[in-house]
DNA sequence: TATAATCCTGACCATGCGTTCAAGAATTAC
DNA sequence: GTAATTCTTGAACGCATGGTCAGGATTATA
């Protein structure tokens, strides 16, 4: 092997207990989480995640790190040059599939945001807080242009991520009302619709 | 005392040990929620609290089944007799003044959900699911009766629910990044003009 | 091949927590 | 007043779990 397959092989390794780890804390939660059981999911024994992962704490603030940059990835399509409606039909076509691709981020952040976030407090109210500003400026600047109704850009970004995650955190719930076991990429297309019908009226570009 | 008031004692702590473990279960979910942190915000020893509930469980049971009546109540204006504008008005500033009220509420039910529903899979599927679509074949009849334009009903409680119980479940993200310690009550009034001119908008009711 | 660095893992430890129990205090019933 | 019932609580038990460690295996470097 050569030397930069030193790295290659810790590389792989935590790949592998990243994913693990994600999906378990997505379906039991931080505490009912155990890393012995991360490690079973993972391929390995206890000991050698933590020879990777020093504490519980760490691995679990890498998994979440992980799901804030894709879920700040998913807002490109909002920026200024971009046409209100189009942008905003796709951002939310692009959170539904996020939804659907990646129910276990969307249900760690979740998770984490619903007990307090005590993990990513800093970063609610640090670099998060300036990416979101910067977006909701976005939406003032159409207003401003006259390419859509004025509406609370804040909220709006609330009640669309709301109204779009919301397929993936709450997935158990809405399939079970719909008396199936499992949602059906028919039930995430029928979302899009609606939640890109109702977001369009609301803004005026129906 | 009088015999009525022998349980009125048990009555007393019974409501004083839901009351505390509810926020504790709100706060930190099931797993990280101890029995002991509960009887002490109760302000009773552990032990005392084992002789009201026998097992953590029951009493999660007994919190998540008073979370779920109240759930349920909020749904009393979608009767056939109503007007499909008012009534649906009433309906989300029902559910958003549930969110300020009650967050504790939200975020056990939330917890459970996001968390597969372990312990109400059965009421999801059973009679949960008969009120949802009771509830659902109201709006249809709205749609039937051209009061509305037609929209997929089950989707649009899917949506609805998330876009108002969102203030609870996620109340922190909002208010960091709206730059605050927490929602003030005219956030509140915010949500519930954007998310009631959305779903009227949607249902050709604007 | 020699040696250093990295990786692997069974066994063990310490801690926290749900639950039980026994013995007594308080309250109710007769 | 007295017996029966209900309530109270400190102490202890057993188990699960996060984390450690020592010693060995594997791989890289010279």
């Amino acid at each position: 092997m050569q030397k930069r397959t030193v790295g290659a092989k810790r590389r792989l390794n935590e790949t592998r207990i990243l994913a693990a780890a994600e999906q378990v804390f997505a379906e039991r939660g931080y505490s009912a989480a155990s890393t012995a059981s991360i490690a079973a999911l993972a391929g390995l024994p206890k000991a050698n995640l933590h020879y990777y992962f020093r504490t519980k704490q760490a691995l679990y603030r890498r998994v979440i790190e992980n799901v804030i940059a894709q879920w700040v990835e998913t807002s490109d399509q909002i920026s200024l040059e971009a046409e209100p409606k189009a942008a905003l039909s796709a951002y939310i076509a692009g959170k539904i599939d996020f939804s659907r691709l990646h129910p276990h981020a969307s249900k760690v952040f979740a998770s984490e945001i619903l007990h307090g976030a005590p993990t990513i407090a800093e970063r609610l109210s640090g670099d998060l807080k300036t990416w979101f500003d910067a977006k909701c400026a976005v939406i003032e600047g159409w207003i401003a242009a006259g390419k859509m109704a004025p509406v609370d850009s804040r909220h709006l970004f609330f009640v669309l991520w709301a109204a779009t995650q919301t397929y993936a955190d709450f997935d158990v719930q809405a399939a079970a009302l719909l008396g199936q076991r499992k949602l059906r990429p028919a039930d995430f297309a029928d979302a899009r619709q609606l939640v890109t019908a109702m977001v369009l009226a609301a803004c005026g570009l129906g």
